[in-house]
DNA sequence: TAGATTGTTAATCGATTAACAATC
DNA sequence: TAGATTGTTAATCGATTAACAATC
């Protein structure tokens, strides 16, 4: 790694996007499998932190002891971005970086409303996690009596029975889904009507992409410690 | 599916896993793969919402419908329990469960510390999440003065500096990280010297376990974030 | 030039799907 | 018996790793 001689700024969470012209082409025609995609948001925080130190360029091999992901595996998903590589050199990390938030679409702006003001929604509603990644709540719902109305940084909680109007109102993007136990049916039902373009899925039960129609990201944390404590009591075996 | 006719029982989220003597043998000697191991959680709930709904039978075309992993990989991920089914019928639905629970050590007992009393930390603290699955939070850690001290459920929260000493003291498990922000050589050293067997990562940092030599899983929501938003927004353009 | 490191191809590995004989 | 459905094998698919020629 090499550094500018100059004092590193302080971190910022998005760095600014260098123009256009410093950007290289990505190529838009080419999909990128699934795969790939996944690991971007890390190289892109990998990527962050190396501009924030003012790192100028880095070798595949030292991004693959940063990132935990294999050099040759890091060639293989950065073919994607055009040569941004040099041989003999490594990648120039901002033109690594701008060609990666691009296709992430970082700087993109959505909204999102919260459903579910229990724990975990009002973790959520309260972290700083949505307005870095461009994302605006603009509403938490709950069916509860006790939690409607109260009062969630810049939300009142609503009742769930306006959800549908408000986010065809507000053109509302994301649906977050909180909600501590519930059936994929019902869930469905729920999104259904609202016009959310995705779906973020924290509620112990998966929806299926396929059964409706946009895209859902499950993320179910009691299946992921579950999974924890098996690694742990099948390695206390051995 | 095929019902009994009682009435179905409430709800209950541990479902009493029967006697050895009703339990499949399954073959602890093979390796199960680890892709196999991962969707063990999401059928092992499933099968006890079909106990619960005193389901007694199942075939694998009717589970893959219930849980969207198709019926051909259900087959072959549930060959590793032995001979659960049988040919022309289906799956005995408490003979399944049982197996499975009894692969992921359902019933075992753990015990954890929470690191960070932040937005998540308090979340995860309040939420019966850990007791559902028989892991006790015995203390909660944070650096701030302005949060130590203060009184989490049944835990106090105490300074960092007194997390060896109380994971080694305590014989802890489980290390949840939810620390906003730090780098992996910083979440290593906060790990290093504790004894724990295991960590739940919710840092926006990946640890990786092969520098920490336990079990890790980490859980970048905000990576999560960012796959969700690309995917919503590469589905618009076509 | 010599050394380094990419871009890319080929080999390997593993996971998923398809198909069907076995058998309840 | 006939129909259904598993258990299992083979085919396919995709992802990862290895290797090295190209070239900075």
């Amino acid at each position: 790694m090499r550094r500018k001689t100059t004092a590193p700024e302080d971190e910022l969470d998005i760095i600014e996007i260098p123009a256009i012209a410093d950007m290289t082409s990505a190529r838009p025609e080419e999909q990128i499998p699934d795969s790939v995609i996944r690991r971007l948001p890390r190289y892109f925080r990998c990527l962050r932190e190396l501009l924030n130190r003012d790192v100028m360029k880095i070798s595949s091999s030292e991004l693959s002891e940063l990132t935990g992901v294999s050099a040759s595996q890091l060639r293989q998903d950065l073919k994607y971005f055009g040569g941004l590589g040099q041989r003999g050199y490594g990648y120039n990390v901002k033109r690594l970086y701008s060609g990666i938030s691009e296709r992430l679409g970082v700087g993109k702006k959505y909204t999102a409303v919260i459903i579910g003001a229990g724990n975990l929604g009002r973790a959520l509603s309260n972290s700083r996690l949505f307005e870095q990644r461009g994302v605006w709540v603009k509403g938490v719902f709950d069916v509860s009596d006790k939690v409607i109305g109260g009062v969630l940084g810049e939300n009142t909680v609503k009742n769930v029975s306006e959800l549908k109007d408000f986010c065809r109102g507000a053109n509302i993007d994301i649906a977050v889904l909180c909600i501590p136990s519930a059936d994929q049916t019902d869930l469905i039902k729920l999104i259904d009507g609202t016009g959310v373009k995705g779906v973020w899925n924290f509620s112990p039960c998966e929806i299926d992409e396929n059964k409706i129609g946009i895209p859902v990201v499950n993320l179910c944390t009691a299946d992921s410690l579950m999974y924890l404590t098996y690694e742990i009591s099948s390695k206390q075996e051995k």
